[in-house]
DNA sequence: ACCTGAACACCGTTCAAGT
DNA sequence: ACCTGAACACCGTTCAAGT
């Protein structure tokens, strides 16, 4: 409210003639932040259609890290969430989804993209850019020799690991759409055809 | 500070002769509840002992919400907490799991963890146990017509959900720790035979 | 060694008073 | 209508002074 306020070059009382408390003008911002990621488009079939709503929810996030912890307590009755949280059900429900395991898949994707993106942003930001010696020496002195495998662990990270990176986001995605996949397979839906 | 002063019969500066912040304490307080997190018992194959630490850290962790926040932001350095991830990766290794796939699912099994458990409290406290009525009414309030499938997900909820809810938590554990295993089978390990 | 009074630099928020 | 001064009830923290 404050710091806001200094930006405006206003008093920070003034405020409270356009907001009626700082949770209300949080919860308009963060509906900003949620009104950028792109919708699934249902054509390009529910898992493409999942992924890259749950990709494009999850770059944008990560750039604006403080709107996931909002978002998650709470219910974000905003505008934006809500047509989110709509047209992913809409998805699910166009690929003949079973209610009960659209609720699971939904809730699986939902929390993954708000709680892994929130892990995410702790865990970059306690590692800030260690080089090599200073990370070693950082290892030494909480007795990394204690935690054999964590020290081996580190080791590997320190070395050249081979190749590109998978994109963790991405990895725990796929294995949640696969998974759902490979149920919604198995478990037939009321028409007992293959949705098409 | 001033709280748990109040609690002690204390004033609050002389919590400083004691620990040199809040950060300290909250630290400290956070280590006593992963220490009360059960370690894998690699005995009984890496899938079970994995499955039943995360079961037991998620146990836990509902029970003490708050700890999650501190647990994701920041590295925490605390001695139980490193004996778990020391456990975890060891787990991993004793199951010859390539080092890079190793590394995609500790990082998933943690995420999930401590994303979860945040994202499920918020759930929870945000649906402040809304009987029926007072649940149409609030959905009613902020125009639910407009989002049809978030409506029709409202009545499924509502209705009779047949048989006893699967955990969503373990729900999502399996498909991350199936898929790991199914991509272990794929990727031989130097050894190139099956972990015994 | 252990505790505290006074103080500092912060918060979000209210309310009556200004223009 | 729009802004503000003064004030309230909170934070975590420091430091010199008490016993």
């Amino acid at each position: 409210m404050r710091g806001l306020a200094r930006a405006l070059g206003v008093e920070p009382m003034s405020l409270y003639h356009y907001a009626a408390s700082r949770d209300e003008i949080v919860g308009a911002l963060v509906d900003r932040v949620v009104e950028q990621i792109e919708l699934p488009m249902p054509d390009e079939g529910w898992k493409a259609a999942i992924r890259s709503c749950a990709i494009s929810a999850h770059r944008v996030l990560r750039r604006h890290p403080w709107a996931c912890n909002p978002l998650m307590s709470g219910p974000r009755i905003s505008p934006a969430r809500l047509r989110m949280v709509d047209a992913l059900l809409a998805t699910f429900e166009a690929a003949r989804l079973p209610p009960d395991l659209a609720d699971l898949a939904y809730h699986a994707i939902d929390s993954h993209i708000l709680g892994f993106t929130l892990w995410e942003a702790g865990y970059t930001r306690g590692m800030p850019a260690l080089t090599g010696d200073d990370l070693t020496a950082f290892l030494e002195r909480l007795g990394i020799d204690r935690y054999p495998h964590l020290k081996t662990h580190a080791e590997w990270h320190l070395g050249p690991h081979d190749g590109p990176r998978q994109d963790e986001f991405e990895f725990k995605l796929d294995l949640i759409l696969d998974g759902v996949d490979q149920m919604r397979d198995r478990t037939p839906t009321q028409s007992d055809g293959p949705a098409r």
